[in-house]
DNA sequence: TTGTAAGCGTTATCAG
DNA sequence: CTGATAACGCTTACAA
């Protein structure tokens, strides 16, 4: 019989008080070195290792921030999660990731679960397009906040990133350079981010007064994984332009463009990138790239001064993209 | 005051006795309509939920599987995940990830924190060489599987995927094809995977009677942000040939000798690659690629089996990775 | 400085 | 079928 050993085992083996085994073993109060040399001692010789959570739920603390995700391999989390974990791990939190899919159904699953005693905090990226439901899974005050995707009726605090005018600002490039057909190609879901990317490719077009050729806005499935045959119907060699709104599509259709050697055909081209490879692409596009590192490390302060303060006022925070030029121009 | 509603408060006002209460929660017992419904009303009055560590912590259990990963951007990780969720979610458990950043301290703490009570078995990706400090933190028993790389004096379950056949046979299809300078191109972190690896590199030259240039086996740190500096560094015009041995090495690479046209310069290479954009690369090199959902299945299937028999014993399963042609060939 | 004991929210045993 | 109540392992007044 080999139970785990509990700190009344070692209290007894030690022949000292529970209480002071907790003083010791949490340096929470004073113990004489004779005492706490008795205790370290019996901890070794039961291998007494103490039951966190039996701490955390006498404690009602657990120094942990769960971080909801809608797709983990998309670089742009991936690096929040660093950036978040930097923050936290000064205040000696720890960040658990799930991962939602995109699926609302996991992330209602998910929120639930962790909001009812498993986390101190939440920091979300949605996959809900409306966010009422939620609100009643998420008790009253429980320290959270949205990134990267507003939901509607939303009223937590959120951080964004807008890329309106980073956008706006490579098309309006683009047709100064005197593209007339511009192809542009976003992803297939529906979320704030790439509605309002979409929203500044059209208005720089009106604010040109050029015509959209609507044949020329795509919207491709990402989530399959061969983009590559997508593009390739997707890409009209008559248009000497185009826009790529999602830093995942930017990727393949990057391989897909430099392949077909069309960068070197005059193709002229605006992407969307958060990742190391942005360098590489910058020789043939500009490419819009998104402040990570600081929404990272505004979530990860937000989300502690919550914990701490739970009933403040909820605000939102708008980060800007920033467009960077490619390297000829 | 607004605490937070607990089963006593339900019981309390729903009239009837805590037991019935969990009863209903946990459709654990059959309770009569009437109570139920006693119950479920007093639940949506108080906005009652359920503290999940007080059940955990009462049950010794918490349907959580632990995942510690060394660099959660690495798609090879991050696909994993999904797979391994894939597998435990029909058992109902949730996966918690957690970055340790290549660190073996960090690693060291957050096996220490997951094993004491947070979730009920370990699947990590380690990185330490050595595992004999681990043993003592990690409990006798506790179940616990080993990911892609093994740390020497690790007596676990593992799980492995060995690329020595893989590696071998595309640098033998090198040698084959009439090279003779072929540049190697490998990571600057120590691990098991990577030195099979180069060691594949080694023995097939050594079969074909070949010398390896040494000069031409090159360590780059893909920690660093810009592996492109380094690439330029390293690879030298007059070799006709390249392997590189990591994905995301491979990824670095192809964008820079696609930018620099070398392939169509004639250059040959074998890359490595888990990722959707191999299709693109399959083109220009052959491709080395992982069986990753299939481990991911294991680890899933296997750590499940951990947990339902704690003391069975140990063994290793290595999985092989397999070569892809490119097109071409 | 150390010990005693109450209590955190749940589950589960055992009587009714 | 339902209700008291002990117990889970720990922290923390409070008492000694």
């Amino acid at each position: 019989m080999n139970m785990k050993a509990t700190m009344k085992d070692v209290s007894y083996a030690a022949g000292v008080s529970v209480a002071t085994v907790s003083h010791v073993i949490n340096n929470t109060k004073y113990v004489t070195d004779e005492m706490r040399k008795k205790v370290l001692d019996a901890v070794a010789l039961l291998q007494y290792k103490q039951n966190i959570t039996a701490r955390n739920f006498k404690m009602g603390k657990h120094l942990t921030i769960g971080f909801v995700v809608p797709d983990i391999s998309n670089i742009f989390f991936s690096t929040l999660i660093n950036e978040i974990e930097m923050v936290v791990s000064k205040q000696n939190y720890m960040i658990v990731v799930v991962n939602t899919q995109e699926s609302p159904e996991k992330e209602e699953e998910q929120l639930r679960r962790l909001s009812s005693g498993l986390v101190d905090g939440l920091i979300v990226a949605s996959a809900f397009d409306d966010y009422t439901r939620i609100r009643d899974i998420i008790p009253k005050n429980f320290p959270i906040i949205l990134l990267d995707r507003k939901p509607r009726n939303c009223t937590c605090d959120t951080i964004l990133i807008s890329g309106y005018n980073a956008v706006f600002q490579g098309v309006e490039n683009l047709l100064q350079r005197g593209h007339r057909k511009i192809c542009c190609i976003t992803g297939s879901q529906h979320m704030s981010t790439l509605d309002e990317r979409l929203c500044a490719f059209r208005d720089c077009h009106k604010k040109y007064g050029v015509e959209i050729d609507e044949e020329l806005v795509l919207r491709l499935d990402i989530t399959k994984k061969d983009i590559f045959a997508d593009l390739k119907r997707a890409f009209p060699r008559n248009t000497g332009a185009a826009v790529f709104l999602q830093n995942t599509l930017t990727l393949g259709a990057f391989f897909y463009l430099t392949n077909h050697n069309m960068f070197n055909g005059g193709l002229d081209a605006v992407g969307y990138s958060d990742a190391s490879w942005r360098h590489y692409a910058l020789k043939y596009m500009d490419v819009v790239t998104q402040p990570i590192d600081k929404m990272g490390t505004i979530a990860g302060e937000r989300i502690l001064e919550r914990i701490t303060h739970p009933n403040k006022r909820a605000c939102d925070i708008i980060l800007q993209a920033k467009l960077v030029k490619k390297s000829g121009t």
